[in-house]
RNA sequence: GGCGAAGUGGCCGAGUGGUUAGGCAGAGGUCUGCAAAACCUUGUACAGCGGUUCGAGUCCGCUCUUCGCCUCCA
């Protein structure tokens, strides 16, 4: 079964096959660290998450880079404004670094926690710039850049396939409703930034063969994904915000120099939205993932991120991520019930050939078809539904799940839910049985109780065990009656 | 002005020519001492108007609406 990816370059999902056997190259934009990251990094590295581990699942050794902007770039304007990070340097009276380290920690500690998996390499711009003023080097000894007034920029004229990404390629009919000032030293209007001349104040600068100053914004991803992938990688993953001028620029720089494809697959994910509109840094409407967390679990987020596809919009409301927590809490129910059934031995023995089996193979195949469309998750989650659907009415029967249908089943959870969508809490977490879980004392007084529940029910006395239950509903534990006895778990804080 | 995306049932959200997406919420039922959970049943959905086709949410045209990019942004 072949891998299906949509390649924004040429707009149409292609066959994937790496450019050489067995590995795959992935850069993903990374974050600019002068704040703490937002719903829309997560919905962008959640998605990037699981592309590698799709990829990783499918057999591929995935090298996968993603840098962290600690350069301050620019606040509004490409030639004029102030550097975002040491603005928030002044604002917090600290160094620009100190900024820089502090969400840089912040930023991995959320996606932590969203168990998204760390790059195998994660390079910063400002270690780099050695390899980035190379580049400008190389990019004016080949006559693709010029150096005016200790600014270095890049020519568009000498790159005719400039916004071949975006469909702007007829510079001069871009020009006429566009927001950019006009720039007198450039020579021409769409000419970028390679290298910027620090104004005074400026806190953050490096010494160059032109000035002492800054690198572009688009300069980073070019440089690292060069140093650490090579010439041409096979993918590079971003925000559709990203697309033009960023995306672009990064083709213009690289192929110019390497006249080599810089990306085979270029992949964009879509925004998240608040009441339809955009949610970013620059409005005031972003949802902080720490406030967020305080609310809502971790793997909710990650599950309400992967109910959508990456290329489409998602808009944030409270019920929207409500209606998802009970979802995610009812999918999980089941591996539970599996685990707990899969050690439970019922009071009569029941020959193994009579008992349900499932057409897990099924499910295999459709789930397996679903993320080799182009990362569709949510289709993979419904066929994980399915799934659930199909256990609980095998489970509800008196035969019971055979041995080998529950083990395939367990595995099923354990492959797609957990290693590929990570949206699986571990045994240990969901299952109270003695010894299993760190909670070791709870599980026992829970026993406790529910025996004791269990033998007033026996004698009738629902009175009592009403209360038991009852009571324990209120400090947050909730029991139900199953077939296999009873089962208590937490409930949610919300 | 240019480039691009999208409008699906109460809500979220898949689906690109012909069989139920899925989840949440709602209704009825089974089970249960009662609940909860689970299971079963249940919903005149595809912005509007034309067109192509035996057949369109799915293709084409027009209209309306929304959103993104063109300035930092995941």
């Amino acid at each position: 079964m072949s891998l299906f990816i949509y390649n924004s370059l040429g707009r149409t999902k292609e066959i994937f096959e790496p450019l050489h056997p067995g590995i795959v190259t992935i850069y993903v934009c990374g974050p600019t660290v002068y704040g703490h990251a937002h719903l829309g990094h997560a919905k962008s590295y959640v998605s990037f998450d699981v592309v590698v581990r799709w990829l990783r699942h499918s057999g591929y050794r995935v090298k996968h880079v993603q840098n962290i902007t600690d350069v301050g770039h620019l606040t509004d304007d490409a030639d004029e404004g102030e550097d975002k990070i040491s603005k928030q340097a002044l604002l917090e009276k600290t160094d620009p670094m100190e900024i820089s380290q502090f969400y840089t920690r912040s930023f991995y500690e959320d996606m932590d926690r969203l168990d998204v998996q760390r790059a195998n390499i994660a390079p910063n711009a400002a270690g780099h710039i050695p390899e980035q003023i190379d580049l400008i080097e190389q990019l004016i000894k080949t006559g693709h850049a010029y150096a005016v007034n200790g600014n270095v920029y890049f020519s568009v004229e000498s790159f005719p396939e400039y916004g071949k990404l975006s469909g702007r390629t007829d510079q001069d009919a871009l020009q006429s409703g566009a927001r950019v000032e006009v720039r007198s030293e450039k020579r021409h209007l769409s000419d970028f930034a390679l290298w910027k001349k620090a104004e005074a104040g400026h806190l953050m600068k490096w010494s160059s063969p032109w000035s002492i100053g800054y690198p572009g914004w688009h300069l980073e991803c070019s440089a690292m994904s060069m140093k650490y992938l090579g010439e041409t990688i096979d993918i590079h993953g971003g925000g559709m915000e990203n697309k033009f001028p960023h995306h672009d620029c990064e083709i213009a720089q690289s192929e110019s120099v390497t006249g080599k494809p810089y990306v085979r697959f270029w992949m964009h994910n879509n925004m998240v939205t608040v009441n339809g509109v955009k949610m970013g840094k620059s409005l005031k409407n972003f949802i902080n993932l720490k406030d967020l967390f305080s609310i809502f679990e971790p793997m909710v987020i990650r599950f309400f991120i992967l109910q959508s596809h990456y290329r489409s919009q998602l808009d944030f409301s409270d019920v929207a991520i409500r209606a998802s927590q009970t979802g995610l809490e009812k999918l999980q129910e089941t591996y539970k019930r599996l685990a707990t059934v899969s050690t439970y031995s019922g009071s009569l023995p029941i020959d193994e050939s009579s008992k349900v089996t499932l057409q897990t193979r099924e499910f295999d195949k459709k789930i397996k078809e679903a993320l080799n469309d182009d990362f569709n998750t949510p289709v993979a989650i419904s066929v994980i539904f399915e799934f659930v659907k199909a256990i609980n009415s095998a489970l509800d029967r008196p035969e019971g799940l055979s041995i080998k249908a529950t083990e395939e089943a367990i595995a099923f959870f354990e492959t797609y839910a957990g290693a590929v969508l990570g949206i699986l809490k571990s045994r240990k977490e969901l299952v109270n049985k003695e010894g299993q879980y760190e909670g070791k004392i709870l599980d026992e007084v829970m026993n406790v109780l529910l025996n004791l529940r269990a033998e007033a029910r026996k004698n009738k006395d629902f009175a009592l065990s009403d209360k038991i239950r009852d009571q324990l509903l209120d400090t947050g534990i909730e029991i139900k009656d199953t077939k296999e006895g009873a089962s208590w778990s937490k409930k949610s804080a919300t």
